[in-house]
DNA sequence: ATGGCTTGATAGAGACTTTCTATCAATATT
DNA sequence: AATATTGATAGAAAGTCTCTATCAAGCCAT
């Protein structure tokens, strides 16, 4: 039974039998049969299909809410138990957008301490594609904005605070200077994550609300990419302080604190909002809870 | 795996493998093979066994508590997808205490004339039963006191106060009164139920508060029974107001209002803690809110 | 239009699980 | 000590699941 309504979940996500039932670790006519099942159970179509997946039907969406909800309890149960039994082991998956990478080690790394026997997946994504692993149970939490854009069913632990510097090279233009506005930014040629990156939408607003437009010379998914060009000393580009600060500066690279309007973006852990939560979800939680006065200060 | 859950819960109630095996319509073996299962999955010991059923380890305790809300979670979901298909339908189990079954009534009155295709079972329990039933999913939902004792992790609807009256005789001592107080009754041989219900132990402490003490005449389980003596005209017995309207008076006996102190007791629907609930137990709470105020007036 | 491609359904065989009956060992009860 | 109760175990039969192979329907490109 259960086992059927993670057939759900993985058609679910990937809107195709074949790519599910490879999720699934079983072929392609197992997931259909077991889809069948359900619905023969169930007694309703729970999929429409035409010679391919198009959807599920209203009862069909009603049984994908309910299974991420049985299916996640019975992991989290399994989970617990397994916690209880020697102590807290598994793994964490983890996803954060990318200007929130470099603050991950805050949290891992105490945590990791606590928990020596837990492992790390960690992923870098998207602020919608981490509110989607959270809804699908691909990943345990999520670091992400808390703010800004509409965030789903989940609960929430604030962080710290995202300010924005112009990082260029000393004797580009601007570069002597020890704060900027938006307005000047705006004249200068960027290098910005693609738009698909909250981060990059929310530049763009804050370029276009002081009369200036985004039209960036590069673009990427990569920090590591636009810090590579920066350093270089011809490129520019605006990144949160925080990530500068890790990425390192140099004699010649500098981070300008960006005034008028002095923007700011709360960065928070987010997990599923359900009770009770997994032990080594509630765990990275605590720690959250324990860290944000200190990152914020 | 759901269903080895179910055979969880089963033996938490039964407290004995035969006994659950029977109650999940399978054999012994078959039980005692899943709950094996389960503890081999979980790789810890669920249950503590020494030639017999000796409870459950702490590990058995936690996997219970998920049981119930996994279990609850795939009935419910499976009751909501048939009343998309085929409108409110299915069995509503219902568990009252004696002194509220008379109003029961007046709750599955109008629900039925809304959701016809809804057959009902109502048990008349104990209200400790009650909250044990709800706990095992046995029932959808209880009428008990509301106040008074601890329940447990259930949401409630009150629905009206139970004032306590004297039913006795019009020509025994006390039958010519208007109102009568604690302390009097007190002097007066009873009929009252049985002390494992709570309505017997209001009255046991309502008594001894007035400086009386408890010593009926005769103890039953059943209100029919009570009020089937009393109806000889040779003996009295304490009862709400409510049920005793409804068993109807007649000449010769009188409902007397007890007063000093006036006690009040709140009874309502008690429904398991849970989001969302079936559709058949929200129509009931819905129901009962409609209702309660006019049975309150 | 037509041939090739993709997608999901279907059929049938083999492997695996489940569940039953029968029986046993251990403990309680008398 | 004899008997009854309780849950575990063994083995056989039934059932279910999952795989490979194949098919039919739609889609797409020429």
């Amino acid at each position: 039974m259960i086992d059927k309504l993670e057939f759900i979940l993985a058609l679910a996500r990937e809107k195709h039998f074949g790519h599910a039932a490879e999720a699934c670790g079983v072929t392609q006519p197992t997931l259909s049969a077991g889809v069948k099942q359900l619905e023969e159970q169930m007694g309703v179509l729970l999929v429409n299909r035409g010679s391919r997946f198009q959807g599920f039907t209203p009862e069909g969406q009603r049984v994908l809410e309910w299974a991420r909800r049985i299916v996640g309890d019975s992991r989290t149960m399994r989970e617990e138990i397994n916690s209880l039994k020697l102590g807290l082991s598994g793994r964490l998956r983890l996803a954060a957008i990318p200007t929130a990478l470099a603050m991950v080690a805050a949290l891992t790394t105490p945590y990791r301490e606590k928990h020596p026997n837990v492992q790390f997946t960690i992923y870098s994504r998207t602020s919608i594609e981490i509110l989607d692993l959270l809804d699908n149970l691909e990943i345990d939490a999520g670091i992400t904005y808390l703010e800004n854009e509409p965030i789903g069913r989940v609960s929430n632990v604030p962080l710290y605070l995202e300010h924005y510097c112009l990082l260029t090279s000393a004797d580009a233009p601007l570069g002597n200077r020890d704060s900027v506005t938006w307005a000047e930014v705006a004249q200068v040629p960027l290098c910005l994550l693609t738009p698909d990156m909250q981060n990059r939408r929310i530049i763009d607003r804050l370029l276009k609300g002081a009369g200036g437009e985004s039209r960036p010379t590069l673009e990427s998914d990569s920090m590591i990419l636009l810090y590579s060009h920066v350093r270089t000393g011809r490129w520019a580009s605006v990144m949160p302080a925080k990530i500068a600060d890790t990425l390192g500066l140099t004699d010649t690279i500098r981070a300008i604190p960006i005034t008028q309007p002095k923007a700011v973006q709360t960065i928070g852990l987010v997990v599923p909002q359900r009770e009770p939560m997994t032990p080594i979800t509630a765990a990275l939680v605590a720690e959250a809870r324990r860290l944000a006065p200190q990152l914020s200060g």
